[in-house]
DNA sequence: CTGTTAGCGCGTTCAA
DNA sequence: TTGAACGCGCTAACAG
């Protein structure tokens, strides 16, 4: 009989051991060293044969606290969101957390009824990453104590942590990368930049370098995933003067041209390809695939760190905000038709 | 001031509404109805400016339920557990019941930990996609009475519901593809089978199958997906007489096999490359890469509806256990290097 | 060091 | 139809 759990009772085991509540409430709390080393070995034999556990709903209920984080997720099955999970979970489960994970996928609407799902769970903060812009649900939830971090987009308005990809660098990165290449004009494709934050925050910042580094810039918003929504510009755009090259704002606009390459029968190098957000097949691809990894467990690490910070608020140890991408340099983003011996990247 | 949040108390929307807290839980609970009008009137709206939310955690403690289901996943990363995630947290939502999803990375050791939580948490169901072989603590929550569903993979000895692929038919789709498609000779290539259930039976059906069926068979078991390990059995299997195509058992298979094609300058096609599960990239490298794909959604809403029948344990609605596989056949596993016009397949 | 008492927020008797 | 009283499993005062 291993493990038989939780369903006894803090009472069950106070009786079996020949004590009171208390005591054994002490066992599993931080005041274990303040019982005789007698008492502990008698509950440490009653909870044990009992299979006790702590009812951790009851003990949120006092004031210990759930010992829950809750994560709002817009699209779990996006790699680069799951890999945030991992990094969340991880990170909460070594500060003694456990997550409760909610997905929204990218409906505002959903997002609500969660939002107020994990408020009704008594977490005790929240790590947001916004399908839309929840601004007033949010600004509640922190006007009534509840810590709250945002990952990787911002809300309007609201003055919360934001923990993410430094986007600013991560675009220089990527177009000081294309001019090394020797690319002398580049095609900027992003989804609907309205609801997401960091969507704005890349195209705008390729808006503002570009020109200036001297590449001649252009830009393609996406409603649509479908390859027929990239095919007509990306043709065009192949068949302009001088090397190009198209660079993708995340990973699933790297996956809609990739499509798009192969539709087209489009060599990657000669027409440049590079995307931000590091997936398993990009190296897989042709002659490889350029991308800008983002630190994902990093990321996730800092939120934790963060919101845990805002809930001890003492120690205000600085979290790092902005997060630099790593550049993977293969074989997609070089002119010469030239294959290299490896072009993969780890 | 929209929807602060579950702050405020039974009592104080009680006391706000002139009533006692009975009334509001009523309100609040399956007995509305035997509400007057006007009371309820009263209750909604002081309810709605206090924001109030039943606290779960409070209401879980006495006999109303937690409405929490637990969920184990042996590796968050893996993009067909995630799709298992989805399909299940979907499933759950729509039954008025929220997800709290532990990944254990594989580690028989986490994942017991992970069980000791969700059991803490007074979860009032389980659906478990283990990474070992969890069998006492799995037999004891069973005991006490958390009904259980096992998601993928079985666990021995254990008697439990299983739900996921019917990886023989999986199997004989595959070999029977094959062998259509003039494949002579398959190599079978899988991750270690010890550990999990879904593993052996695969590659036990292929062992009995191949050879009926008129193939050479060959097996490859890895306890690494590093491209070398693949190399030197994929570089002699290519070499081999007549043709011959490589079955990969799960998708991180595919990935390694698919690199390995890549290092040795293999074409797909002309050596058949066909897996068990369905990625994003897989109709996006060469020719395309035939496959399995499983359907995540309906397995994952077969699970909740398997463990909330047992929940109820009325209408023992039966759900369907084994589920089959759909075939994208791709050029990957065409013998004539023509290539056609579409190797995309939705 | 240890036990007693009093709630936490809620559902559920049981009377009224 | 409504409300008062009790208890769920636990922690936090406050005594002994």
């Amino acid at each position: 009989m291993p493990l038989p759990p939780s369903r006894a009772t803090l009472i069950e085991v106070a009786t079996l051991a020949g004590t009171s509540k208390t005591s054994v409430s002490r066992f599993f709390g931080p005041e274990r060293d303040k019982l005789s080393p007698a008492l502990c070995a008698r509950i440490e034999r009653a909870a044990h044969t009992l299979g006790y556990r702590p009812n951790l709903m009851a003990r949120g209920l006092k004031g210990g606290g759930s010992r829950l984080l809750g994560m709002l997720v817009a699209d779990i099955r996006n790699p680069f969101s799951v890999a945030l999970v991992h990094g969340v979970e991880q990170a909460a489960r070594a500060q003694g957390y456990s997550l409760i994970v909610c997905n929204t996928d990218n409906d505002p609407v959903l997002e609500q009824t969660q939002l107020a799902t994990l408020a009704a769970y008594q977490v005790e903060g929240l790590i947001i990453n916004a399908s839309g812009q929840p601004e007033a649900p949010l600004q509640a939830l922190m006007h009534s104590g509840v810590p709250l971090v945002l990952l990787d987009r911002e809300v309007n308005q609201l003055k919360a942590d934001v923990i993410g990809l430094d986007n600013a660098q991560a675009i220089d990165m990527a177009l000081e990368h294309l001019v090394l290449q020797g690319y002398r004009s580049v095609l900027y494709v992003s989804e609907s930049p309205t609801q997401a934050s960091t969507r704005q925050a890349r195209l705008i910042r390729f808006e503002q370098q570009a020109r200036p580094r001297g590449l001649t810039s252009r830009t393609l918003l996406l409603n649509s995933l479908e390859p027929d929504a990239v095919l007509p510009t990306l043709k065009a755009f192949a068949q302009s003067a001088g090397p190009a090259a198209v660079l993708c704002g995340n990973g699933n606009v790297t996956l809609a041209l990739a499509r798009g390459f192969q539709r087209l029968g489009l060599a990657m190098g000669p027409v440049g390809l590079m995307g931000i957000d590091e997936l398993d097949w990009c190296a897989l691809i042709a002659p490889g695939i350029t991308t800008l990894a983002q630190p994902t467990d990093a990321i996730g690490r800092a939120a934790v760190t963060c919101l845990l910070n805002q809930l001890k608020s003492t120690t205000p140890a600085t979290v790092l905000h902005r997060h630099a991408p790593r550049l993977c340099p293969r074989g997609s983003t070089q002119l010469s038709s030239f294959t290299p011996e490896e072009s993969n990247n780890p």
